[in-house]
DNA sequence: GAGAGGACGAAGTGCATAGC
DNA sequence: GCTATGCACTTCGTCCTCTC
């Protein structure tokens, strides 16, 4: 598919993370742009470690100034509206939705580049007056597109930085993933803090949770 | 129509290898 | 020694197809 010059690209993170938020994040990529964000050395934010996506993060957000755009959603917020939705992929397009109605507020912009999680429908049905101006490019592996990319390393520093504040809260390190250390700590986080505590911290439709929680 | 299973999307970790 | 990269494997989820 021939990708357009002038695009938004939105992806998300925490998305498969029993801990923390869900962080969507969209940028603005114009003509201009490739150059810079090759030379920066952007790519799919998989590929680059936690320390170094800080350090694009920072030059991103500097750079990029008004032409990005953040939607973060804690876990407290992740677990209402899921219990509302019902729906991941639902979900995901809501917040890539409200991402690209907030660009479009601040950029003029014809197609909008996001990465396959579902049916299309559901990023047009929850995009509102303003958003279904534009077309979308809903594709596999989009984070090959660098906007995507970009938005996909901005997506996971806020991640990063709100997982490391949730470790700062509760006075132990909160891993990523869902793995056996996710569990141990999580019992730890139910032992002294209560089951009631880990709707604020964790999401709790994942299995892991539900095993964490009994 | 309902349920099962496979495919595919996202994320993570761990290990081996290569280059500076 | 450190960092980057590639691969295999794990977890989570949804969607689609097939069978009953």
């Amino acid at each position: 598919m021939l990708i357009p010059h002038e695009h938004i690209g939105t992806d998300e993170a925490g998305k498969g993370d029993c801990f923390g938020p869900l962080v969507i994040a969209g940028v603005f990529v114009e003509p201009g742009d490739v150059a810079k964000l090759q030379e920066m050395g952007v790519t799919d934010s998989k590929k680059i470690s936690d320390a170094k996506i800080k350090r694009l993060a920072a030059k991103l957000r500097l750079y990029f100034n008004h032409r990005y755009n953040l939607v973060f959603i804690n876990p407290e917020k992740y677990n209402e509206l899921y219990t509302k939705i019902a729906n991941l992929n639902k979900l995901l397009a809501w917040g890539h939705a409200r991402v690209i109605e907030n660009l479009l507020q601040k950029v003029n912009c014809e197609y909008a580049i996001i990465d396959k999680f579902g049916q299309e429908k559901f990023i047009e049905q929850a995009l509102m007056k303003q958003g279904r101006q534009i077309k979308l490019i809903q594709i596999p592996r989009a984070e090959q597109d660098l906007a995507v990319a970009a938005a996909s390393i901005l997506a996971r520093d806020v991640f990063l930085t709100k997982l490391e504040e949730l470790s700062e809260k509760y006075g132990l390190t909160i891993p990523k993933g869902c793995n056996e250390r996710v569990k141990d700590i999580g019992r730890q986080l139910v032992v002294k803090y209560g089951q009631e505590e880990m709707g604020k911290i964790a999401k709790l439709h994942f299995k892991t949770t539900q095993e964490i929680m009994g």
